[in-house]
RNA sequence: GGAGGAGUUCCCGAGUGGCCAAAGGGGGCAGACUGUAAAUCUGUUGCGUUUCGCUUCGGUGGUUCGAAUCCACCCUCCUCCC
C-alpha cells in the first residue's frame, strides 16, 4: 500500500506499507546483495544507521546458499535477522553484469556461474520462485537490464520480451503467494521499465506495464553507461505514465546529486552500490561533498569525518584515524567507513522528507544537488 | 692478518659496453567506482623550459665515440679461515 502525502513540483512525499513495516519515502534501500552489507555490517547494523528497507539479490542467494536453504531457515528475515521492509532483485541486473556469462532466450537466462561455471537457467518463474522462498516484501519483476547505449533494434525486441516476461511473473506470483507454506503471503511485485535511451521507447513500455497489476514501478536499464543528463531526460519522459497511486522505483541509482534530481523528478525509491563500494575504496561523503580518507592531508586531522554528521562512527573517531586504518589495511576501516556512508545516504532521504514536509525541498535542491556530487574540499 | 662475496633510483631487487632515467615487486602519491564476479581497478613515483635537455647506479680517477656495466685505488658491509 502506498500514499502520497504531500507533492512539490513532481517531487512526492509518501508512505509505503508492507508485510514487515512502513517505509517513509522518498527512500534509499541499503544494499546487502549476499544477505549482507559488504563491509562487515549486519542487519542490526543497519538499524543504527537509519535504514528503513534492505535489498538483497535473488541470482547471489540462489547461487549461494541457495534459496531452499534461505527457506529452510525460515526465510531471508530470520536468516539474516532483519525483521524491517526487505526487496529482493530478481536478478535482471546480472543479466547486465554477468553479460559475458549468460544467453538470453525467449524462456530466460542461462548463467555460467560466476562462481564454479555451473549452468543455472533463470527465467520468470525461477525468479518469482526464488524470491517467494527469500520471503521478501517486495519481488523484483524479472527483466532484461539493457547496456547503454544499445541499437534500437535490440532494445525494441528486449522491452517486448521483457513485457512478456512481466506477464508471466505476474501470473507465477500470484499463484506463489497463494501457495501453502509461502514464506511471505503478503509479497509485493514491482514491474520494471526498460527502454534503454529511446524516449519513446520507454514511454510504450511503461504503458504497457502500467496496465499489469504490480503493486509498484521500477525504472531500470539507467546509469548503465549513458551520460547523467540523458538519464535525467528519460526520467521525465517517463514519469508522467508512471501510475500516480503506486510508489517510482529508480534501480541502482545513484550519486547524492542523481538522488536529489531523481526525486524532483517524481521518484520515491532507490537503492545504490555507490556509497558502500565507496566507502571501502575510502571514498567518504560529507555535508561539503565527498572525501578520499586516504588522502595524506587527512593525516593529522583530528576532525570527524563531517562534523555535521552524527552518526556513530563521527561521534568517536578522527579523520587522522580512519585514514590510519586504511592505509594500515584494517577490515574496521571499511566498516566505520560503510556505517558512515549509509548512514550518510540515509540521512540524506531524511533531510529530503523533511524539506518535503516543509515545502522547501526546492531550496534544499537548490543548496545540495551541485555541492554533494563533485570533489569536496573539507 | 688471509680467502671469497656484495654495494643500483624511498625499500627490496633485475640489469655485465650503446635499444638504461634503469625490469619486477613493495612502499608512497593520486584517480575511478551508480538494481555488487569489486577490501577492486587505473595512473603516477630523479629534475627541468618535457617528441628534448640535465643529473643519477658506494667514492675518486681511468679506458672507450659511448660506462650502472671494463680497469686502478679507496670506503663500507657479509661469509669463511688463522
Amino acid at each position: 500500500m502506498f500514499e502520497v502525502l504531500k507533492q512539490e513540483g513532481r517531487a512526492r512525499r509518501g508512505v509505503f506499507t508492507c508485510p514487515h513495516g512502513t517505509v517513509q519515502t522518498p527512500v534509499f534501500m541499503n544494499v546487502g546483495t549476499q544477505g549482507a552489507i559488504k563491509g562487515a555490517v549486519s542487519a542490526h547494523d543497519l538499524k543504527k544507521i537509519g535504514c528503513q528497507i534492505e535489498l538483497s539479490n535473488t541470482y547471489h542467494l540462489h547461487l549461494r546458499p541457495g534459496d531452499d536453504v534461505v527457506k529452510a531457515m525460515g526465510g531471508l528475515h530470520r536468516f539474516m535477522d532483519w525483521d524491517g521492509p526487505m526487496l529482493t532483485d530478481s536478478g535482471g541486473f546480472q543479466v547486465f553484469s554477468l553479460s559475458g556469462l549468460r544467453k538470453i532466450t525467449e524462456e530466460g537466462v542461462t548463467f555460467a556461474s560466476h562462481i564454479d561455471g555451473r549452468r543455472v537457467f533463470m527465467g520468470p518463474e525461477e525468479s518469482m520462485r526464488i524470491q517467494s522462498n527469500l520471503g521478501s516484501d517486495i519481488a523484483m519483476a524479472f527483466d532484461e537490464c539493457i547496456e547503454n547505449p544499445s541499437p534500437r533494434d535490440y532494445v525494441r525486441q528486449s522491452c517486448e520480451r521483457t513485457y512478456r516476461w512481466l506477464e508471466r511473473c505476474v501470473a507465477e506470483h500470484e499463484k506463489l503467494n497463494a501457495a501453502p507454506g509461502c514464506v511471505n503471503p503478503g509479497q509485493m511485485l514491482f514491474g520494471i521499465n526498460q527502454g534503454g535511451t529511446y524516449a519513446d521507447l520507454r514511454v510504450e513500455h511503461m504503458q504497457k506495464i502500467a496496465g499489469l497489476p504490480c503493486d509498484g514501478y521500477a525504472i531500470g536499464g539507467l546509469a548503465v553507461g549513458e551520460p547523467t543528463n540523458v538519464m535525467y531526460e528519460i526520467i521525465e519522459a517517463v514519469e508522467p505514465f508512471m501510475p500516480r497511486e503506486k510508489p517510482r522505483y529508480l534501480m541502482g541509482v545513484g550519486t547524492p546529486s542523481n538522488i536529489i534530481e531523481a526525486v524532483a523528478r517524481g521518484v520515491d525509491f532507490f537503492d545504490c552500490v555507490m556509497p558502500a563500494r565507496n566507502a571501502r575504496h575510502g571514498k567518504l561523503y560529507t555535508w561539503e561533498g565527498p572525501i578520499n580518507i586516504k588522502n595524506e592531508r587527512f593525516k593529522l586531522d583530528e576532525r570527524p569525518i563531517d562534523p555535521a554528521c552524527s552518526c556513530p562512527v563521527c561521534r568517536s573517531f578522527s579523520r587522522a584515524y580512519l585514514r590510519h586504518l586504511f592505509v594500515a589495511g584494517e577490515m574496521l576501516a571499511m566498516r566505520l567507513a560503510v556505517l558512515h556512508n549509509l548512514y550518510f545516504y540515509n540521512d540524506l532521504m531524511a533531510r529530503i522528507r523533511t524539506a518535503l514536509d516543509e515545502g522547501r525541498f526546492e531550496q534544499f535542491r537548490a543548496e545540495y544537488s551541485e555541492k554533494l556530487s563533485p570533489a569536496g574540499k573539507t
